[in-house]
DNA sequence: GTCTATAGAAGGATAGAC
DNA sequence: GTCTATCCTTCTATAGAC
């Protein structure tokens, strides 16, 4: 993503609409904190995007390559199902300031965009359906049946969900460690479990 | 709370607002929303509450006596510590329509007025905090050490967050009883273990 | 307690000059 | 590509009649 020349601003907009409707979420983020925030005018920002749900669009964009960069930059670190499903419970303990304050980003724009009956909302899920596809691809690799391996594909990011949304409410450190030990010792038992059945 | 009588709309504003703040997030719904859904003119609204956090404090004022009447209820109904967590439990079943739909009406709201600096974030915290307390009493009472009690308590709020999240991005009926019949099991495993240590 | 009318600010979106 | 100026709507909030 270049930062200087052709597309520049746009893409400067998209970086900080992310962030914006991250922090604030996407209804409460307005045309004006964006532009503020890129440090440009009002008017020459419907040069780039004609609606909010344009923007919305190309930050879910955004996301979504990210993520697939984030899923085969652990694909490279590890070989092994085990090492690649811990890098996923540690991207918890890494994130876990910005958890603190705002939440996850893909939960809380998900739930965002379900309330609101938003029509962008499933290519916001889909941001859910790639750690999904991917961590079931992991503990099928483990060992595990198709439907075995989705459920504890769900499972695993059910636990990362709700860690975050407690960890936003009771801003409480330890509770967040412990957790994440115990989805790591969970994994083990996961380990251990689909290599006898196997 | 009287429907009719002296009050009456002030109880139907909150009722109103509750369930607006549930269904499309607090920021997201206006003194206007509120005001056609009583049937009430927007001047007379502002008879009853000046400011729109003054709501909210009432609609959170109202949420935590009903969560400590539903706690309280839980508790006639079942004698034995497993028995009123699997009440806490069924909740998520009994609500599942919803949920899948609005998402959790307590880790939503948190999780908006966190994002958002609200003041009364703490307020709305508490409702947390009640289910939080209300859980570890019964894990104490099933045998457990104050500390563990505290982590098991926090251990199932955080699993009926994420099963929550997920059910509104996948809506997926099968994945909210298969984490529901895990959360009965380990349930067990928490009853079997702690008075094997009595 | 309830209404209408209205102020004043903020939001989304557009037109047109440079 | 970038700006200023402007329009229309929605929003919070107030004043004052009934």
């Amino acid at each position: 993503m270049a930062l200087v020349g052709p597309g520049a601003t746009r893409e400067h907009i998209v970086q900080a609409a992310d962030r914006l409707f991250y922090e604030r979420g996407y209804d409460s983020t307005s045309f004006a904190d964006i532009a503020q925030a890129v440090g440009v005018s009002r008017g020459n920002f419907y040069h780039h995007f004609k609606t909010k749900d344009e923007i919305l669009g190309a930050v879910i964009q955004s996301r979504l390559q990210a993520t697939q960069g984030l899923l085969h930059g652990w694909e490279l670190q590890a070989a092994q199902p085990l090492q690649r499903l811990r890098s996923f419970v540690h991207m918890i303990v890494a994130n876990q300031t910005q958890i603190m304050q705002f939440g996850c980003p893909v939960g809380s724009l998900c739930g965002e965009l379900a309330r609101l009956g938003h029509p962008l909302q499933d290519r916001a899920n889909a941001l859910f359906v790639l750690f999904r596809a991917w961590l079931r691809l992991q503990f099928s690799q483990l060992g595990y049946p198709p439907a075995r391996a989705d459920a504890q594909a769900l499972h695993l990011l059910m636990r990362s969900q709700g860690v975050a949304t407690l960890a936003q409410s009771f801003r409480d450190e330890a509770f967040v460690r412990r957790e994440v030990r115990q989805m790591e010792a969970w994994l083990r038992t996961c380990a251990a479990e689909a290599s006898a059945t196997t």
